[in-house]
RNA sequence: CGGAGCGUGGCGCAGAUGGUAGCGCGCCUGGUUUGGGACCAGGAUGUCGCAGGUUCAAAUCCUGUCGCUCCGACCA
């Protein structure tokens, strides 16, 4: 493409709305454009990164043994009340009526349109197993949409789903899917890793994320250096207190303390002298709409999906201070297990480990110290309730933990029968009997994977793709657009690429070089290719590699062999960091 | 939805105590420049988010409303 042809609008300063630095730069190189919250367009620059990124996945979709489809974005409300979706989904499910006065929604994600297709099709074992993919725009109409293209509602997905006829053949799909995703992301130059991870609304047995490393990750990694044991922090097992570790010492009377205004477990600690450990913080929330009150130690935190899956719930929300006031009969800040009237009281592992602790009252300004839970309070059951902190022993060989954050880029399920059940798509074995397809589902966020590039692959001057990402591979730049032989050097050499299968962007503007460079290096093309009317004198061509900013100079006499030798070398480069 | 903040030329912003809108970048014209976001001169562009209200007078004060961003519950 030539430049002054092209659409790509680039800024000097970053908007305002941009928080995260891939934000800011997929704005400033002229790539997106917001429409609204959450909704951006394309610009060519950005069309084709997402087409960069889309064909490598379909490239290893096809190579699984996947077959691509294209489902549709607008599907009417009976299937998903069939599958019950209609009711869990929530308020993501953008849902709408048609002239008819018909229920609809915009598919957020495609497990019933598939299903449907499936149970129309297949009737025997002889037709599994069976792959479908898709690459399309999904819509969900998130709470919060933010950091751009990371958390949009609108976002580019792949989605995939597998079918089977049993266990052991879902298992196989599964892990096709799972060494595709290695290959892909390998393929595309993220530095990821795949953990342990909660499956969440989808629904389903077991799942695994793919999780690009950055700091501006929304999550958080727990791994073990000893034993590649990797989960997300939802997910990360922890392991109860050993016996030898317990001390059962039972602790001597309870006793009231005064604690004027102290609401937070550090003010409560600071006040008594003692440690935040050293107290029980007691967590009212509702799961499903009925009270429970959740013990973890002073200084662990809850972990609210472990809490939903330990009392199979769908929906956990925090007690509102009017509900606490209730419940407890204290204000925020003094609840406390020993005798409150909340029914259900689950308390985390870890508070197994002693007996005397310092709890909430009940009673404004009042905590209890000498509290054991077993003597004093009705613990319903115990269980593992808090998020893993980092240091804490793996749950595989006990080694110290480090936590990470990551953006999610993949998702793979293993979703069992719980769509083919509910919407019925069955197939007839050997013996003639009919049974539920096993499924599996796969996601990657294109556009989301185009962020997190951008996210990990980056400096003060804007973007460094990796080549397989790259808008073009190669940004020609001529510094003399008025100077004919300059140009019509320029033009041969963008020829010459065009012709080896190589995607250039010819700076043909009439700019000045300092524009010219500094677009360059924000577009972030993997190389740069300059030529000026001194170059051209002395017979050079000057080469940048972006990434590492070493610059050489190309014989025009050696052409062929000095830009394939600097070509390859580049490439190589990227390769091995 | 709860908490915080912001809406003023295309972009980034300034406009106390009310007096009829300005700066930088960008854009247009001409000239001088031309290897890391040039300089000079001239020029265009605003129903100050929207709707009410107070006032002789509102970007500024009041009320409502819409939109956006950020912090917490969702997920690719």
């Amino acid at each position: 493409m030539r430049f002054s042809r092209y659409f790509v609008p680039t800024l000097k300063e970053a908007p305002a709305e941009a928080e995260v630095v891939s934000h800011k730069l997929l704005i400033r190189a002229g790539m997106v454009r917001r429409l609204t919250s959450g909704i951006y367009s394309y610009l060519p620059l950005g069309l084709r990164g997402i087409c960069k990124v889309a064909a490598i996945v379909r490239e290893e979709m096809n190579r699984a043994g996947a077959s691509e489809v294209l489902l549709p974005a607008v599907q009417p409300a009976d299937l998903w009340q069939e599958s019950g979706r209609w009711e869990h989904y929530g308020k993501e499910l953008l849902r709408f009526k048609d002239r008819h006065d018909r229920d609809c929604c915009f598919g957020p994600t495609h497990e019933e349109v598939v299903t449907d297709i499936i149970r129309g099709e297949i009737k025997s074992y002889r037709q599994l197993p069976l792959n479908l993919y898709q690459i399309q725009t999904k819509f969900r109409d998130e709470i919060r949409p933010r950091f751009g293209l990371m958390r949009g509602r609108e976002f580019i997905m792949k989605d995939a789903y597998s079918f089977d006829r049993d266990d052991e053949g879902a298992d196989k799909s599964y892990r096709a899917m799972f060494d595709a995703y290695c290959r892909i992301f390998s393929r595309l130059g993220l530095k990821y890793c795949s953990v342990e991870a909660d499956s969440g609304s989808i629904g389903g047995s077991f799942s695994h994320e793919f999780m690009v490393l950055a700091q501006t990750g929304e999550d958080l990694i727990i791994s073990c250096a000893a034993c590649s044991y990797a989960a997300n922090v939802e997910r990360a097992e922890l392991v109860p207190p050993r016996a030898e570790d317990i001390d059962a010492t039972e602790p001597g009377e309870i006793e009231e303390v005064f604690t004027p205004s102290q609401q937070t477990v550090e003010e409560v600690a600071a006040f008594l002298s003692i440690q935040p450990s050293d107290i029980v913080k007691t967590i009212l929330v509702y799961v499903d709409d009925s009270p429970v009150a959740v013990l973890v130690r002073g200084d662990h935190e809850m972990n609210e999906v472990k809490v939903k899956h330990f009392l199979n719930g769908q929906v956990l929300r925090f007690a509102n201070p009017d509900e606490v006031k209730k419940l407890s009969g204290a204000p925020c800040g003094f609840a406390g297990p020993v005798k409150l009237k909340v029914g259900n009281i689950i308390a985390d592992n870890a508070l197994k480990a002693r007996q005397g602790w310092v709890t909430g009252a009940n009673k404004e300004d009042l905590h209890l110290k000498n509290v054991s839970l077993l003597r004093d309070a009705k613990i319903t059951e115990w269980g593992d309730l808090r998020r893993m902190e980092k240091g804490e022993p793996c749950p595989r060989c006990g080694a110290p933990v480090d936590a990470r954050r990551g953006i999610e880029v993949g998702h793979v399920f293993k979703l069992g029968t719980k769509y083919s059940e509910a919407l019925k798509a069955n197939y007839v074995d050997e013996s003639g009997e009919d049974r539920p397809i096993i499924m599996g589902c796969y996601g990657i966020g294109v556009s989301r994977v185009l962020a997190a590039c951008i996210e990990q692959n980056n400096d003060e001057d804007g973007i460094i793709f990796p080549p397989p990402v790259a808008p073009f591979e190669v940004m020609l730049l001529n510094l003399d657009v008025k100077n004919e032989e300059v140009s019509a050097k320029a033009d041969e050499i963008y020829e010459y690429l065009a012709a080896k299968g190589i995607d250039v962007l010819l700076d043909d503007r009439e700019e000045r070089p300092g524009v010219k460079f500094k677009d360059a290096d924000l577009l972030g093309s993997p190389m740069q290719l300059v030529l000026g009317r001194k170059g051209l004198e002395r017979g050079i061509v000057e080469a940048k590699d972006r990434r590492s900013g070493m610059k050489v100079e190309l014989s025009l006499d050696a052409w062929d062999k000095e830009f394939a030798d600097w070509h390859a070398q580049v490439l190589e480069g990227w390769k091995n960091s």
